[in-house]
DNA sequence: AATGCAATTGCGAATGATTTGCAAGAAAAG
DNA sequence: CTTTTCTTGCAAATCATTCGCAATTGCATT
């Protein structure tokens, strides 16, 4: 498992390492982003990051954000409800189950569902690059 | 195998079963939707309607949409380009595989990929409403 | 510690997709 | 043919996201 920390330590260094600068607003949605441990849109880490510190716009969250997807940092999700949310890569990939009454954001991984892709793209003469699953769905009750 | 023009009906009696109007321009956005054999985007629909009735307006493009697709006769997809695309329902549920160069869908089914998919949420003690899986990747040569 | 300069910022304006308010126009019912 | 109510086109309004630009700030070098 991976510590808030650590992603933090880990971000910071993808900045660097194409020698960017780090500032003080970097930092800050830096640290949001690595203790996020849901799936925020940008506006939630831009009030997350505007309470740590008020010097935060709205822009700069985009453009951090644009950043370190570049980098594959972090993922992009564009669920039904329109706009984008964001999460940490450095967990294990995983497709997403979606409540449909809470918009709960559940974090699943089918071993057998990643290899019948796999299969399916071949039969049809392509190669994956990405995939998405989303289930929505209600509890059982 | 539906046709064009059964589809046509079906939009018909779907707008009239609610007591809604029948007019000229959701004629001919109805026909449009009911000749579209790809995926779409409004400005799409709307370049085709216009084609063939310049009375039609972009807006009333977008409120035909909404209208059928609240009442389940056309479905919405949020691609990772940004732009809501549809395709009629009447056909058998399938999935997507999206060509990264070309931006080209193609449809496909798994009947295993269903099951699995059905059993993880159980699993999870959840009953699926509906599903989303779109692979994106690229030709192999 | 002071200097220089390119990278970075916040702001507000621009964008692109979609929605909405409203007055004018057209169905359906009488 | 009239009335009532639904629909329309247009333009203005939203919503999420991006961009232009002048002001600011890292950071490598003195």
């Amino acid at each position: 498992m991976t510590t808030a920390h650590e992603r933090y330590e880990r971000f910071c260094a993808d900045i660097k390492a194409v020698g960017l600068r780090m500032t003080e607003q970097r930092k800050v949605i830096l640290r949001v982003l690595a203790e996020a441990t849901d799936h925020p849109d940008a506006n939630a880490l831009f009030q997350r990051a505007y309470a740590k510190d008020g010097s935060v716009s709205l822009a700069t969250v985009y453009r951090t954000l644009r950043l370190l997807e570049d980098k594959g940092a972090i993922q992009r999700h564009a669920f039904d409800d329109g706009r984008a949310r964001f999460e940490n890569t450095d967990t294990d990939h995983h497709d997403h189950l979606i409540d449909l009454d809470t918009n709960a954001v559940i974090e699943f991984r089918s071993e057998k569902i990643e290899k019948l892709q796999a299969e399916i793209a071949a039969e049809l003469g392509y190669e994956i690059v990405r995939h998405k699953l989303e289930l929505y769905g209600r509890k059982r009750k």
